[in-house]
DNA sequence: ATGCTTTATGCACTTAGTTGAATATGCTTT
DNA sequence: AAAGCATATTCAACTAAGTGCATAAAGCAT
């Protein structure tokens, strides 16, 4: 389990309130990590009470006070911990290959349609990441560390689309040729 | 929720038991779909009920009963649907790349040693995927039809261990000259 | 006869994730 | 002024997923 360990991350950073790591996991964390906003607050309690982050209640004008989080000492020994620790292999579950794999069971065209629609979102998602990679990016050497790493993660975002855009070319090229006997 | 389409895709092959399909899950299939034993009985129990599949109680000598599934007019109306339906896209949970971004908290070394890992899970992974291709899949046109979607996946599956086997090449070599301020 | 392995299935429990709603504040739009 | 929107948090109920343990039948080895 290691949505706990996806917001230590998220707070280490800097502290913030759930509604923020919210917000965030629609970007960079939340390229390799997503939650609900439900299972944040429920998660962000939980880890209150083993004292791995503390709370702090901001009040603020023209806005509903907000809790801030900081990772406190017995979390940040945790964070380490887990980096220390091999790492498992994330489980592939992808209904979409699924789908392929299934493929000889209806029309070609079907799956044509299929691959057709993946293809279009990662080519959304690569050139999303594409223009972040321009916009903050353009010379490593002007990075702080910190973002040296951010970096090495979105370089791995870009590799990921690339390999799925490339997928599907190929793939619709072969089906192209293909008949159902 | 897609365990229930991934056991119909398997059975609509071949009838088969639960613990078929257990085993079934260390390959092919589970290349892009795992579950425990028990998440499959409960499963397929729960299929039944639905009139998805349907079971027939085969005695075998030399080895306990087994309980066999097949796909039922009804199921296979179900995965056809479930073929036409768009396919929302994989959540990505990768606990590795969550380490990679927390990175600079830590000595450099721990962070290579994680990569490093990361590359010979991928490289073996990769090896076995070619090692089917050059075994099953030396000729397209020898293939039959269902074969050729199955051929598929496996060239996803080899694009995605390269993929991954070219990043983790790419950061270390970049992760080399950087220095922890 | 007993203990080990393979085949085969299941229950109980726990954790993870989804769905839907309620509550509160203040801003902007109509 | 009313309605809708963004911020901010929480409750309650539910479904899905995963872990651990238990059972049982047959074959094989000691």
């Amino acid at each position: 389990m290691s949505l706990a360990h996806a917001l230590l991350v998220s707070l280490v950073t800097e502290p913030k309130s759930g509604y923020d790591i919210a917000k965030q996991f629609d970007g960079s964390v939340g390229f390799f990590w997503q939650a609900t906003h439900q299972q944040i607050y429920r998660e962000l309690t939980k880890l209150e009470q083993q004292n791995w982050i503390s709370s702090e209640v901001i009040a603020q004008d023209s806005r509903p006070d907000k809790k801030v989080f900081s990772v406190t000492a017995v979390g940040l020994t945790e964070l380490t911990t887990w980096l220390k620790h091999a790492t498992d292999p994330a489980t592939v579950k992808d209904e979409f290959l699924l789908k392929v794999y299934a493929g000889h069971l209806v029309d070609k065209t079907i799956i044509t349609t299929q691959i057709q629609q993946q293809r279009q979102i990662h080519a959304q998602q690569l050139q999303t990441y594409q223009v972040i990679e321009q916009h903050f990016f353009p010379n490593l050497d002007d990075c702080n560390y910190a973002s040296r790493f951010a970096y090495l993660t979105l370089r791995r975002g870009i590799a990921f689309e690339q390999s799925w855009v490339s997928w599907c070319d190929e793939a619709l090229a072969l089906l192209a040729d293909w008949t159902k006997p």
